[in-house]
RNA sequence: GCAGGGGUAGCGAAGUGGUCAAACGCGUCAGGUUCAGGGCCUGAUCGGUUAGUCCGUUCAAGAGUUCAAAUCUCUUCCCCUGCACCA
């Protein structure tokens, strides 16, 4: 069988009967499952395909159990990576090229090509889509759109005026990396080296300086430290200058100062020499000591103000500046305790590590090590919050200061210097009206909670993570000054930003293919709120009924599906944005279902590796099935999952030992069911019952590795154990099972076995408990592990046998166990035995054996239940060694060895 | 640092108190096959031992609870992920 024919052959006949296109029935039950929509920048590979998958499987179990299932698919296409893609693109980019070259197999002529926006797009959704066709997703395709596409977009500036509305929408400053040459927010692809930029808050501590209307403005990370400040640092090969801010004059470096005018608004009045600094005795806004002001090289005019307040106590560096200007011995006020130091840990450490000099490279290491310990372990020595630990009257002595006006606060990049592409120094910059989306509401907070509680979270372990979340998220900036997607609806000229556009488009799956005769001008506030809250001037339109019955059909989201990535930020503010726009609770998310990624040989795919699977290779591969089952069986749904060749290929190797055991089975029979049929068949209804369950909670690797892996394994025993095959009967019930896995030989193999109509529309298989027999199953057990012993000691005496008798234990051996599972004690066993008149001498030796695991007794079979099985064995192992075999009970002995025989272990004589 | 998740045989990975020397897959080794290779089949794969057995030592390290621990408790070490504007 060929497998790329039999998907075509399938996949074409569901395109056909519009098999995967579900409507409004309100006479079925419905289930809605979702996937995080792809984002179309490039071709899809291997990775991109297990949230699918695993949500394909669903969907389609769902189907099985009789739902009316919707699985819809759309393109995101919001933000700036796919303009920068295309920009890639059509400035040539070597690397770009050659990988789609290379990987992809696009030659550069067709990339070439794809330097339009649309154009890329187009393109790579295509091979999406064609990917996710031939893959056979059950996706319904008439609902799919573009992030982009104008009705999508006023459905969105939609929810954004209802976010407004409720107040959830608020304009504020906001601190972000910045490009002072390109005028532009910077982030990790738009640097040297791909360094994400990260901005944090450090304080500046003002030093008055006596008699003169100027403060000394010193930045520190520590501002606990304030007490032991001994004097002021300045680099004298640094230009200083003077600065108005809010009323005042406060000096600093002029790198500095150019760098926060962005944040702070300073009006530079002019120069001052270092030499006049040198001179100043500032005071310290704490202490109120004055102290001087020394040189040092250390001090860099492009951090924070360019002027440190020395701490030599609890600084490396300080200490080792003072000590280079042959002032290591002055006293240096204690402010922190620090387990295992004396009263000045920083000197103490430096002449341990021996640190030569302030400019020494030993000295940074110096400076971590202190800092970390005494922010963890240090505890206040002085000052109002005496007693306290570092870390927290950091915060509290920073507030004081600030709150009293003597300090404040300034941004900086925490990880600098960082360089744009374009050569400049990264600054930070304040944006003045940023938009944002607060999500520290608090009755929205609490309203994201409760939905959480309502709601089924698969892995359950990663629901903490979603708590963690919503209570981690504040306000969150909502838009970007570039990028494809939504107009922002308050301020035109910014665009939504990528993440708060998907946040509820899963509603808009349920009108989009209704939107075709609906013009976008039609489309105003009146019309979403009547199609999606069924409220306003609008509310009654009979022309928009259709529309609202859709969506109130298939909403809820039964099951939202994605990477475990997302659960910081999309899928959070899934919850979020459903809670708050939608207040009617029965739309609320039901479900959440999250996985790992897919890793290829082994290790994480990279574009700089090349072990980039595309999913379309793949498929051409080792067909879509094989593909299918090897990205989701690998692991739990959580962990990553490996995809390689050689577990494709047994992938494929067992399929086709099951297709041509189909094959034989074609046809309904007449022939009775032996016991290898009934095995098999107590097997799969065991198998049944508890699939229902995994397929419940997406188990899909246990699942797997029970209707699949397994299942294999029975069928070779079979295969072996039976003269003829007589499969039908097991197959016509186990094709249902598996076809979620997968569908197309599923549904080959259900038109070989004379099923109607699609196998995917059938009926989840009920377990039939009449065919589960433990006893057959038990007895199989014993036929196996009596198979293998023969093996064994026919290895082992180093011969072939050419007979083997095989006596099965007498009944009174079983009736020990059931006397030793109540009286589990040698002496209670012995006791019972004595009683029951049995012959001692024998009980002893096999009471011994019982006493191993007498906490674990299970009761044996009888012994008519293993000679039924033996016997029935008897040709089969006949056959298996090539000679005479005979099973007798062990009372019928002529062997000394048949006394060993205990129950579930037969004795065996081999000759 | 904070939060979350982990450390099991050559590898991947099950296993959450007894039936565990530990599923399954891969790899490796041996044998078989109308056998180039590959595939397929059978067996082995902690050490020792044996007519199918039994014994010893194991589940990051250490301590403890228990008749019984990979599984429960405590301590230590190590690893991974996330920490925001990035889709």
């Amino acid at each position: 069988m060929d497998s790329n024919a039999i998907e075509k052959k399938w996949s074409g006949r569901w395109a056909e009967k519009a098999a995967f296109q579900p409507d409004p029935d309100p006479g079925r039950e419905k289930r809605y499952i979702t996937a995080a929509f792809p984002y179309p920048n490039s071709p899809p590979h291997i990775g991109h395909g297990r949230t699918y998958t695993t949500a394909d499987i669903y969907a389609r179990y769902l189907r099985l159990k009789g739902y009316n299932v919707l699985f819809p698919m759309a393109f995101h296409v919001t933000g700036t990576p796919i303009l920068a893609m295309a920009k890639h693109i059509a400035a040539k980019d070597p690397d770009v090229l050659g990988i789609f070259d290379r990987i992809y197999g696009i030659p550069p002529e067709k990339a070439a090509t794809l330097s339009e926006p649309r154009t890329l797009v187009a393109y790579f959704s295509d091979e999406i889509e064609k990917a996710m066709k031939e893959i056979g997703y059950s996706i319904d395709w008439r609902r799919k759109f573009y992030s982009y596409d104008a009705k999508f977009n006023l459905f969105i500036q939609w929810q954004f005026r209802k976010l407004k509305e409720l107040g959830y929408l608020i304009k504020g400053e906001y601190p972000i990396a910045w490009c002072p040459a390109d005028k532009n927010a910077v982030s990790a692809h738009d640097t040297r080296g791909d360094v994400d930029p990260e901005v944090e808050d450090v304080t500046v501590i003002k030093f008055p300086v006596p008699g003169s209307p100027l403060s000394l403005v010193a930045t520190t990370y520590r501002p606990e430290t304030l007490y032991g400040v001994t004097n002021i640092w300045v680099n004298p090969k640094a230009k200083y200058v003077k600065a108005r801010y809010k009323g005042e004059t406060i000096i600093l470096a002029e790198k500095a100062a150019q760098v926060l005018d962005l944040q702070l608004g300073l009006e530079i009045t002019g120069e001052i020499p270092a030499a006049d600094i040198l001179k100043m005795r500032p005071v310290n806004p704490l202490t109120k000591e004055s102290v001087p002001v020394y040189e040092a090289s250390f001090v860099s005019p492009e951090v924070g103000t360019g002027i440190v307040m020395s701490v030599p106590a609890h600084a490396p560096l300080d200490y080792l500046a003072l000590r280079d200007i042959g002032k290591g011995n002055i006293p240096m006020p204690q402010v922190v305790s620090l387990k295992g130091y004396g009263p000045a840990p920083a000197r103490e450490l430096v002449e341990k590590m021996g640190v030569k000099s302030q400019d020494d490279p030993e000295a940074e290491k110096a400076t971590k090590e202190i800092y970390t310990k005494e922010a963890h372990e240090g505890v206040m020595v002085v000052g109002k919050y005496k007693g306290q630990k570092a870390i927290e009257a950091k915060e509290k002595i920073a507030e004081d200061l600030k709150a009293m006006g003597k300090a404040f606060h300034i941004v900086t990049i925490a990880n600098g210097p960082v360089y744009c592409r374009c050569g400049a120094h990264v600054v930070v910059n304040i944006l003045k009206d940023q938009w944002f989306i607060d999500y520290g509401v608090p009755e929205w907070k609490a309203k994201a909670k409760e939905c959480l509680e309502r709601m089924r979270i698969i892995p359950a372990d990663t629901r903490g993570e979603y708590l963690y979340t919503i209570d981690w998220f504040k306000t969150r900036p909502c838009t970007r000054a570039a990028g494809l997607g939504t107009k922002f609806p308050f301020d035109e000229t910014k665009m939504i930003e990528a993440l708060s556009d998907s946040t509820i488009y899963m509603a808009f799956y349920t009108v989009s293919h209704l939107l075709h005769d609906i013009q976008a001008s039609e489309m105003d506030e009146a019309f979403f709120d009547a199609v999606f809250l069924g409220k306003g001037p609008r509310a009654k339109d009979k022309k928009l009924a259709r529309l609202r019955d859709s969506f109130l059909y298939w909403y809820p989201v039964d099951s939202r599906h994605s990477a475990g990535d997302l659960i910081r930020n999309h899928l959070t503010l899934y919850i979020f944005n459903h809670v708050g726009i939608f207040d009617d609770k029965k739309l609320w998310p039901r479900q959440i279902v999250t996985n790992g990624f897919v890793l290829m040989d082994g290790t994480k795919m990279s574009k700089s590796m090349g072990n980039i699977l595309p999913l379309r290779k793949a498929i051409k591969e080792y067909g879509a099935d094989v593909t299918r089952f090897s990205m989701v069986c690998g692991a739990d749904l959580t962990s990553d999952t490996d995809f390689n060749k050689s577990v494709a290929e047994g992938v494929r190797s067992r399929i086709l030992l099951i297709s041509k055991l189909v094959q034989d089975s074609e046809h309904k029979t007449s022939k009775p069911h032996g016991r290898i049929e009934r095995w098999l068949l107590s097997r799969l209804n065991r198998k049944i019952e508890r699939a229902e369950k995994m397929y419940e909670e997406l188990a899909i690797r246990e699942l797997a590795l029970d209707i699949f892996y397994d299942v294999v394994s029975d069928l070779q025993w079979y295969a072996k154990r039976s003269s003829e095959s007589n499969l039908h009967d097991f197959f016509h019930k186990w094709v249902v099972l598996i076809a979620p896995f997968m569908p197309h030989y599923a549904e080959e193999y259900w038109e070989m076995l004379d099923g109607k109509g699609f196998v995917s529309f059938q009926s989840f298989p009920k377990a039939d408990h009449s065919k589960i027999d433990d006893s057959v199953e038990r007895g199989e057990e014993l036929i196996r592990k009596v198979h293998s012993d023969i093996e064994k000691i026919s290895e082992l005496i180093g011969k072939k046998p050419s007979k083997v008798t095989i006596y099965v234990a007498g009944e009174w051996k079983r009736e020990l166990y059931s006397l030793a599972k109540a009286n589990p004690s040698f002496e209670g066993l012995m006791k019972a035995a004595a009683a029951k008149k049995m012959d001692m001498k024998a009980v002893q030796s096999v009471a011994k054996q019982i006493m191993k695991n007498v906490h674990s007794i299970t009761v044996p079979l009888s012994q008519k239940d293993e000679l039924d099985a033996l016997k029935d064995a008897e040709g089969f192992l006949a056959k298996e060694y090539s000679c005479k075999v005979e099973v007798l009970p062990e009372e019928q002995a002529k062997h000394d060895k048949a006394k060993s025989s205990l129950p579930d272990k037969p004795a065996i004589v081999i000759e």
